[in-house]
DNA sequence: ATCGGCTCGCGCAA
DNA sequence: TGCGCGAAGCCGAT
């Protein structure tokens, strides 16, 4: 592996004992850089490998929905690593206890971590730090190129952190090699996963239903790439902004879970016989994109709220605060889908019902939030609320970097002067009706079942 | 149908 | 210090 993608989080040497890879946003077997370093660490020691997965009692407001999507998707990681010698554990309580525990108890010898730049990864991995003393690394297995190494600092928008990008894409966009049968055992077998059992011990949010229209898994997702690459990535460029139309990937899920790796994709798209423009725009989304979050996120402590806004914003939310909301709808309202909106309410409503928005009507959905909240902080709270309790991919860099796009002008520059946005762009509803087919898409959302 | 203005600030050229 | 240009737009003038 190219030893840039990982970083030591300490400074102690190994000195004996078995390898632990702490899965945490990179829930698969396959295409893993973070499991595949580990065991390059315990071949090179001649020690067993050990997979472990804290899964805490509840994580930022996540419900049934997403907590048996996961659940299954770790139950396929467990079985596949399992065969390959390397037992998965499930380690349930409160993360950086539960994995300093395991630490300690079965005196580990090195311990390997993904990447994720979200507040309460990174606090976790601080108390981990605090608590250990063998070698603690951690590799970006999530981007294709580390998000420290793509920028030291926070970008201003695509276009400054487009150029670092590809300047380096070329270093890290390589083949993966395949994880082989550990040969070192570890002595000591996992109970099995038994998702059913977990889920009714868990005290979270029951009341967002499932979803049957996506299968969870790294099976699934790499049989939902191989359609998208054959079936919709030649049109992907004109039919991706109509949401009428299934012209996006719906890949969404499987990346925000790990359950499939940004970089297979990136080599799946760039190697597919498609139509060029198609390729680049949507190269352009999922390397560029969503690597701009993932920068959003680590270098701005304030990812998910107003407070992180760029200087221009603040002042002009400032200047706005007091403009007349010709409508104003309570939090209660919104989630009812139940504004005069009726584009809105169908945009509200395909989220619940399906676990996803359409990209395009995310924008529109978060401005309007914005337009019709009383305070900027309460839009921006509420919008994030919401998308955390429905989308499959809630919590996720992409949805706090787009949340702040759409209500804080991150990453976009001012516009023309208007009421409660001042000089951040407007949405209108006349816009998307010059775009699309408006009420082709409420007809859609209407009979859709999750 | 098409176009320019709206408006900010980075990054680079000079 | 000046200049070009940027994640998805809007609106009014032509």
């Amino acid at each position: 592996m190219n030893l840039a993608r990982r970083r030591q989080l300490n400074s102690f040497d190994y000195s004996s004992g078995p390898v632990v890879y702490w899965m945490s946003r990179d829930q698969r077997f396959a295409d893993n850089w973070a499991l595949i370093y580990a065991q390059e660490l315990a071949l090179k020691n001649k020690v067993p490998l050990v997979i472990g997965f804290t899964l805490a009692p509840g994580f930022l407001g996540a419900t049934q929905r997403q907590y048996a999507f996961m659940l299954k998707g770790l139950s396929d990681v467990a079985s596949a690593s399992s065969q390959k010698n390397i037992p998965f554990f499930l380690l349930l309580g409160n993360p950086s206890e539960a994995i300093v525990k395991f630490i300690k108890k079965y005196k580990v010898g090195a311990l390997v971590c993904d990447f994720d730049p979200l507040r309460v990864k990174v606090a976790w991995k601080k108390a981990v730090a605090r608590s250990i003393d063998i070698p603690f690394y951690e590799v970006d297995a999530h981007n294709i190129v580390p998000c420290w190494i793509a920028s030291p600092k926070q970008e201003f928008g695509a276009y400054t952190l487009r150029p670092k990008i590809n300047r380096l894409v070329d270093q890290f966009l390589e083949d993966f090699p395949l994880v082989r049968k550990h040969p070192f055992s570890f002595d000591v077998k996992p109970t099995l996963i038994d998702v059913d059992q977990i889920l009714r011990t868990l005290d979270i949010d029951k009341s967002v239903a499932e979803l049957s229209w996506i299968k969870p898994g790294e099976m699934e997702a790499h049989k939902a790439l191989r359609d998208f690459a054959q079936e919709r990535l030649s049109d992907y460029n004109v039919k991706r902004n109509d949401p009428c139309l299934k012209g996006q990937s719906d890949l969404s899920p499987y990346l925000h879970f790990g359950q499939l790796s940004a970089q297979r994709v990136a080599l799946a798209v760039a190697r597919a016989k498609a139509n060029e423009n198609s390729k680049q725009a949507f190269l352009e989304e999922l390397i560029i994109r969503r690597e701009l979050a993932d920068n959003f996120c680590f270098y701005n402590l304030y990812y998910d709220s107003t407070k992180g806004a760029p200087a221009w914003v603040q002042k002009t939310l400032l200047e706005h605060r007091k403009d007349k909301r010709e409508y104003c709808y309570s939090l209660k309202e919104l989630e009812a889908a139940k504004t005069h909106d009726d584009l809105w309410n169908a945009a509200q409503s395909e989220m619940v019902a399906i676990g996803k928005m359409h990209g395009f009507m995310r924008m529109y959905w978060a401005k309007k939030i914005l337009e019709w909240t009383p305070v900027a902080d309460k839009a921006f709270a509420a919008a994030v609320y919401l998308n955390d309790k429905y989308e499959l991919d809630g919590r996720d860099p992409n949805g706090y970097a787009g949340i702040a796009w759409s209500i804080a002008g991150v990453h976009d520059r001012a516009w023309g002067e208007r009421a409660v946005f001042g000089k951040i762009r407007y949405m209108s509803y006349q816009g998307c009706k010059n775009k699309f087919d408006v009420d082709k898409y409420i007809e859609k959302v209407r009979k859709m079942k999750g």
